[in-house]
DNA sequence: AACAAGACCTGCATGC
DNA sequence: TGCATGCAGGTCTTGT
């Protein structure tokens, strides 16, 4: 489900409201994430302050006391939410942190497609899955003629490129369409047929589509929410993205939607080449 | 080595 | 009503 900027709607949200909180008890409903949550998880997790709130990538860390961090990855369904006002527990509730003010944060996760680990700070960086991360495409390093390069030692097609989270971190389906849209390219490019010109377009869409989507609290389709249960606002601003049939906001042709790799490309035809 | 496709899992909408 | 199918925001593994 969420991209980077609804991981990052998330971590705003979150940080403000748990920060320096204690964790004063852990419940583990059901341990099947992706990554199996550890049997001393909440053990390890009961008694630490939330220093602070980070992301990377899609990637939220909560760092906690005596130099530990939580990370957690929402997958596809994954919601990390405070709760305080001691509704029942739901279906797919797999963790339950309280907290000191009385609140809880409930990781809950029907897909299960997400994960809660809790690592030493020092062995951050060396965790594989956010060591094989690309940089964001708010890093300095992630312009034109990087993403030009990058293109052209590649035979597979832009989308793919950009989906790779090794190559750019944080696009996802949502935002790889919508970022191609604006840059008048269509999906389905081989990436080693970019011009630079193209390429410019495309690393230049990507920060500001992104700032744009932060700005709007991000995009709810069905299932995401932020920290505080509430819906983002950057659906309605969706150019192409589920928009199949519909007309295309700039030039009024209709929006087509094909396959590749069970995952859905959303373009105009009219306006991306 | 790079790449496309499949796998993982549940829920929902749709059509018969 | 029930059943089958297709589809969903991500990432890891498999096989070519």
């Amino acid at each position: 489900m969420p991209e980077l900027p609804e991981v990052e709607t998330i971590r705003r949200g979150l940080r403000r409201l748990v920060r320096g909180r204690r964790v004063t008890r852990v419940e583990v409903r059901d341990r099947r994430l992706r990554i199996p949550v550890r049997t001393d998880f909440a053990a390890d997790l009961a008694g630490r302050v939330i220093v602070d709130v980070d992301r990377r990538a899609k990637y939220l860390l909560l760092r906690l006391d005596a130099d530990r961090v939580w990370i957690v990855h929402l997958g596809m369904s994954g919601k990390l939410i405070r709760v305080a006002d001691g509704r029942p527990l739901a279906r797919h509730d797999h963790i339950v942190a309280h907290l000191d003010d009385g609140a809880e944060l409930r990781l809950h996760d029907p897909r299960r497609f997400g994960l809660s680990v809790i690592l030493p700070a020092t062995e951050l960086a060396a965790w594989p899955p956010l060591r094989r991360l690309a940089p964001d495409p708010f890093d300095p390093r992630f312009d034109g003629p990087w993403l030009y390069a990058r293109a052209r030692a590649s035979r597979r097609t832009i989308k793919d490129l950009l989906m790779d989270q090794t190559e750019v971190a944080g696009l996802g389906n949502i935002y790889v369409n919508e970022v191609l849209y604006r840059a008048g390219v269509r999906p389905g490019r081989r990436a080693c047929r970019l011009g630079a010109a193209a390429a410019e377009r495309i690393a230049r869409a990507c920060p500001a589509l992104l700032e744009e989507a932060i700005r709007w609290c991000g995009t709810s389709l069905s299932d995401y929410r932020d920290g505080e249960d509430r819906e983002g606002g950057f659906q309605a601003h969706l150019c192409v993205y589920g928009r199949t049939g519909e007309a295309c906001r700039a030039c009024g042709g209709q929006i087509r939607r094909t396959r590749a790799g069970n995952r859905s490309s959303f373009y105009c035809p009219r306006c991306q080449k």
